[in-house]
DNA sequence: ATGCTTTGTTTGATCAATCAAACAAAGTAG
DNA sequence: CTACTTTGTTTGATTGATCAAACAAAGCAT
């Protein structure tokens, strides 16, 4: 069942914004989707007719765009995967919020099923256990502090 | 300097690749660059072509492919990453050696420079405390273990 | 309702990636 | 050297992503 035949990184993309569009403001217009995508609304419409074709979205003449059930599968597991990987690299890696977002969304179009399903139980193990992550957070910002002044003199003796 | 103009991930892939068949084999042919990247030799020649104009690499009618020092750079970086993501998804996620591989294969491209820095420094803090890293596998082994077990029966009351 | 403004669509271009098929050059046996 | 095999190149097609410009429909003011 469901063939989930690939999608494409500009596809999911908007998968992605279609859904959170929905979420956000109970619609996906071409002008948001466009923003929000930082591309040309032409662009946009090329897209949604791709992945109407696909069975994903269903977008009527001057409508709004919708997710059909698979579209909706396809966009809340890239959703998934992107704040996982937002979360990870903000509170583990200590990234500040923009590159954590950042770079999450290019990731997110990488992680397969394993990946994914891995880097989940690897969040839980840490979240079941607060001291063990609050631990990391302290020590390796201490030490990022630390070989960041280490860094600013780097090959000289003071 | 040096512009950096973005390069696209299929031909990332194939400067990664030139990369390690001379590493591996003193020179890169079009045949083992098509049978690594898994395309039709055809593409295979175009892309060297595309890098080629970019400055990239060079490639006689009939001879082999080459870095130039600006596609030995990006080559190099690419790598680099590819090997810190999958000793991150094998050492620490305990992916298998294959999904660690072959995720850290399309991760590589998302990563931007502040994320790969930070990675990089996490992997040193981390090696800097051989017993944490240890303790942190043993348990996360033990907790994928425990999940297992739970997730087989799932749902019902043995 | 009439006219501006916003929004969406179409069309026509370009460029990258890709394949398949036809072709050409190199290399290797005999 | 000639024939066969391997390797590389060209050509021609397709598909997706993208933009810009022209156009069309909706939506609002007044």
């Amino acid at each position: 069942m469901s063939a989930t035949r690939p999608v494409s990184l500009a596809q999911e993309d908007c998968l992605e914004a279609v859904l959170r569009l929905q979420q956000a403001q109970g619609a996906a217009r071409v002008r948001d989707l466009s923003a929000a995508l930082g591309v040309h609304k032409s662009t946009v419409v090329a897209t949604l007719k791709r992945l109407a074709a696909q069975g994903l979205v269903t977008h009527a003449r001057y409508g709004l765009a919708s997710l059909t059930p698979a579209g909706t599968v396809i966009a809340s597991r890239t959703g998934a995967r992107h704040e996982l990987l937002r979360a990870v690299l903000a509170e583990f890696l200590l990234l500040d919020p923009a590159a954590a977002d950042a770079n999450a969304c290019r990731l997110e179009h990488a992680l397969d099923a394993a990946a994914h399903q891995r880097l989940r139980e690897a969040v839980g193990f840490a979240d079941a256990r607060p001291r063990l992550a609050a631990g990391w957070r302290r020590s390796f910002r201490a030490y990022l502090a630390g070989a960041k002044s280490k860094g600013r003199r780097s090959g000289g003796i003071p």
